[in-house]
DNA sequence: CTGAAAGCGCTTACAG
DNA sequence: CTGAAAGCGCTTACAG
């Protein structure tokens, strides 16, 4: 048709080969693609053949340069993937994916230099996501920085980690699953309850804080707080330590795999799960139903905490919802969360 | 020192306000930047100064768009995001963040319309990434796809899964883990090793080749190959067939949440392990330390593989390599990877 | 409803 | 070694 170059190189078309193909302004083109404004319907018909038959893209650079807002959502989490930052990944993702938004993820490993971190946080903000999220965010350098870079106008949310005031944050039920957790060892006729905490945990409204106030309301000794790291190891040492007090029937650990780390503890000095300690765990990681004992846990969909989240941003954008972004949110429904399996049951006999 | 403006907006500063206020052209500061050509010292630390003064940081969007090629490496994976991703995407992540480079994460779910994928392989693709990582690829079209858009011209690499011919591609040394594995337990006395696949595994070079090598060297019988999903549940129905069968004593699981799985399933039909069966399983994800018994299993690195894919695209753009781009590697090394621990030991006396 | 034109913040031949 | 200028592919006032 028309007088195509003779190397008849495959050029990724731009908006300018379907405006003219179209036989209208580039401008029309644009509308058409934001469906700002109304074109008359012949001529989107016009257009949208052409961007059909060149199989057109829009250039997210392009679009981003000039709109200074580009459809990418910005994810920063910590350097270790752990499973509940997976589940919200793959939630977010979703999500994204969904609305023709791709996500920049970025890693914050916490003994990276600040000046080198700053220049990661900055380039990926370089390309001005309409959106920003961090996963658990910590009272640290990395979220500090991220927190003070953020443009005020761009929609931020985070996703579970230490409370910040002022900014939207979600939470999952964790303070109300603590208490559940625990009460339900309670009502097994175990005298107290002991909890081994996750690492970089706040004092209110987690896990901690609804097992506290289960002893208090049942009138129960509130036993010493342990804590552990994020390595399984530590978890081990902590489960002996507890094996070798004989007030321990019972231990409520701060997720899924501090409970194995627990109960591995727990049989190298001699006991027995559940039979001479129950032990819970918390997130219905996959194998907590698969280990022996399989695990008494809450169970948590972080899949969905990540759509929510990119969700709250979506609508932002969109125009929807302006005062709902400063608060916490609590997602997740309670009822049915606490899934009990083989890890626990009545304390021995003699501690009855 | 000039009028500023009252309004004091703090707009984010451009190569504009760099090069005025080292009093160079925009031209030589964009060389600094990429430092292409030399400049003269005294420009050089004028416009060092001015970027420090300014907090200047180059907009990854205008730098795409200009030169055609964005620093941002796209990464295209399935949907679940297993143990073995999820090492790989911090190792990428870790070495791309070293480079001043930013990771588009990419998630492919294989239930989408093909349509709409293409949309979301596209728009990823439209930001002119200076590579491109499959993870896994498997041969569906999410993986097709990705392979037939990505320019020829931009380093692409795979991540293990299914072998694509003609592509450059990393394996771990699956082949050699699944020979030693089945070796280990054919030493220790049992007459043969049953073998649980992972999913959409092929025939060569991979744990199942090597596994049935170590049989067929020694002169067992090979007997015949169970299959399971990623689901653990399916994982347990397995074990639980298995277990039926009186010629079972040693099983090699294709990674370690199968292998928790299968113990679940023997358990369920009242068999021990290791007294009446040993089983091993696969990568040593943490858990298989955790587990009771504790996993004899095959460590591998998924870091280490993601470090090195990141690193193969970033040589090849400094204009290094350029033939090795075209083949498999495997990466790793084949010594220490075996790791005995408690599910696997000598048949029950009767079997020997 | 629609176009022509300026501009987003860079890079890159092209001259000097 | 260094600048002026065109261009990357879009969006967005500004006119009509």
């Amino acid at each position: 048709m028309n007088e195509v170059s003779h190397e008849n190189a495959k050029k990724t078309p731009s908006i300018n080969d379907v405006a003219k193909l179209a036989g209208v302004s580039v401008s029309s083109v644009s509308r058409y693609l934001n469906n700002a404004a109304h074109l008359r319907d012949e001529k989107k018909h016009r257009i949208a053949q052409a961007i059909e038959m060149l199989d057109y893209h829009p250039s997210l650079l392009a679009r981003g340069l000039a709109a200074n807002r580009s459809k990418t959502i910005a994810l920063f989490t910590g350097s270790k993937l752990l499973y509940g930052v997976t589940g919200c990944i793959q939630g977010i993702e979703a999500a994204a994916s969904k609305a023709g938004a791709v996500v920049d993820v970025v890693l914050l490993d916490k003994h990276q230099e600040p000046g080198k971190m700053r220049q990661t946080i900055k380039s990926t903000l370089s390309v001005n996501p309409c959106g920003v999220i961090i996963d658990q965010p910590r009272y640290d350098t990395g979220s500090e920085m991220v927190l003070r870079e953020v443009k005020k106008d761009v929609p931020l949310v985070l996703i579970g980690g230490n409370r910040i005031e002022g900014q939207c944050q979600l939470f999952t039920y964790d303070d109300h699953g603590g208490y559940r957790i625990t009460q339900h060892l309670l009502s097994l006729g175990h005298k107290t309850v002991f909890h081994v905490a996750v690492p970089e945990e706040d004092e209110s409204q987690t896990r901690q804080s609804g097992w506290r106030r289960a002893l208090e309301e049942a009138g129960a000794v509130v036993p010493p707080l342990y804590r552990t790291s994020w390595d399984p190891l530590d978890a081990v040492e902590v489960g002996r330590k507890l094996g070798q007090r004989d007030d321990v029937t019972a231990v409520f650990a701060g997720n899924d795999e501090i409970a194995l780390g627990v109960i591995r503890g727990l049989y190298s000095v001699g006991k027995r799960v559940p039979q001479d300690v129950s032990v819970a765990g918390f997130d219905n990681n996959p194998i907590a139903s698969l280990s022996i004992p399989s695990l008494t846990t809450w169970r948590q969909d972080f899949e969905h905490i990540g759509i929510f989240a990119t969700d709250l941003i979506l609508d932002q954008i969109a125009g929807n919802l302006d005062t709902e972004l400063k608060t916490a949110h609590y997602v997740g429904d309670t009822a049915e969360q606490l899934i009990i399996r083989e890890s626990t049951a009545a304390p021995p006999a003699q501690s009855r």
